[in-house]
DNA sequence: TAGATTGTTAATCGATTAACAATC
DNA sequence: TAGATTGTTAATCGATTAACAATC
């Protein structure tokens, strides 16, 4: 890993995803090149974070001229990540892992879906999205003959951790926690986590007049 | 609105439910006091910015003692909202909706789930835990009879600014947004967007060694 | 009282915004 | 060339950490 990659501040990391959405947008509307200035008014962040943000990667613009739609969309895909394909699995298929199934499945070239977990005997041997669900018993010799990049962790807060520490065995690289509780795993397995009721309680402070 | 609520830092707003969380914890293992240290331990958060950010809604501690745990979960708790009851509704019912309403079932004094809505013929009628389903084009009538506070967005990304305009029209004072969409809507509405792709995205750029 | 630990002020760090020279 | 707009440096703002006096 270069040493480039360790600068990129987690703030300019977390507004990637929205550029990138910004500029599929933009590129489906057929627009080919937008200023900071238009992006600015798009998005609502101000044009010299759009430019400050866009030079820790590269000077993808052009003076007098703005940004090339295409191609800058192009660059933040590369950068994600998103140019290549990723193993992805989900563990427990309940409807939140339904529901992540649906999101990796809007994805075709950046994400493929190769396995789904459950322990619930009701739920193993049915398919969702074309792919059979295998019993959780299975995940580890899985993980030894399948090389598996990303995981969803779908499980409930009792079995994540337990659940988390073989998908690091395993050597999946990442893990999506949607489990509301804080995992704690080997130094260079990267963990995003999604605690949903989290966004529920900050919503109700914001709407709680104090 | 008292002014202090205003200046409340987005970054200690966002740290709150991670409080309450951890205290939960204490409380549930019998733990009575917890100094910042202990906590700073337990959280990873510095000792020094858990008494900076408890500072800002009052001195709940005790030099030379700590913090006493039920006591400050029941703070935080209320400084959250929750220890009051909010209604909530979910429109758009489909696998993500339904996992909404299993986390909306898990807290018993806070919120109350009052409605369900989706425009899926096949779904309308049935029940969600104990909830019967609505037709969406119910939503407006039913938001004019009855005080709902929060709404969570469940709906795809083509219906969702349509329908959050009806939640704002209709006195709703909280969005919980799925869509992977940024809605517009009127000042006063407050928006906690979910984007789980975003997350995944996110997720596959850590991975990704550049 | 002595030890522990808070509340709070000051110092540092990082992120955002402003300004402008470089340049297409 | 003249106008537009970037890339980048400097200034500001906010958030985190360190330090320590206040006090239980």
């Amino acid at each position: 890993m270069r040493d480039d990659s360790k600068k990129i501040p987690v703030a300019v990391k977390r507004r990637l995803p929205r550029y990138l959405r910004a500029l599929g947008d933009l590129k489906k509307k057929g627009v080919e090149k937008i200023s900071s200035g238009s992006l600015s008014d798009y998005l609502g962040y101000t044009a010299s974070q759009i430019r400050q943000d866009l030079n820790h990667f590269g000077g993808f613009g052009q003076q007098g001229y703005g940004y090339n739609v295409e191609a800058l969309c192009k660059e933040i895909e590369a950068i994600l990540g998103l140019d290549r394909t990723h193993s992805i699995i989900i563990v427990g298929v309940g409807h939140l892992g339904q529901a992540m199934a649906n999101y990796v499945e809007g994805y075709e070239k950046s994400y493929e879906l190769v396995g789904l977990f459950d322990i619930k005997p009701a739920l193993i041997g049915t398919e969702v999205g074309g792919i059979k669900i295998r019993s959780g018993d299975e995940l580890e010799g899985f993980l030894k003959e399948n090389s598996v990049d990303i995981a969803a962790l779908c499980v409930n807060v009792e079995s994540a951790q337990t659940v988390a520490d073989k998908l690091a065995e395993g050597g999946v690289k990442g893990i999506l926690n949607f489990a509301v509780t804080d995992l704690d795993l080997p130094e260079g397995v990267k963990v995003e986590n999604v605690h949903i009721s989290e966004f529920l309680e900050i919503l109700t402070f914001d709407i709680s007049d104090r």
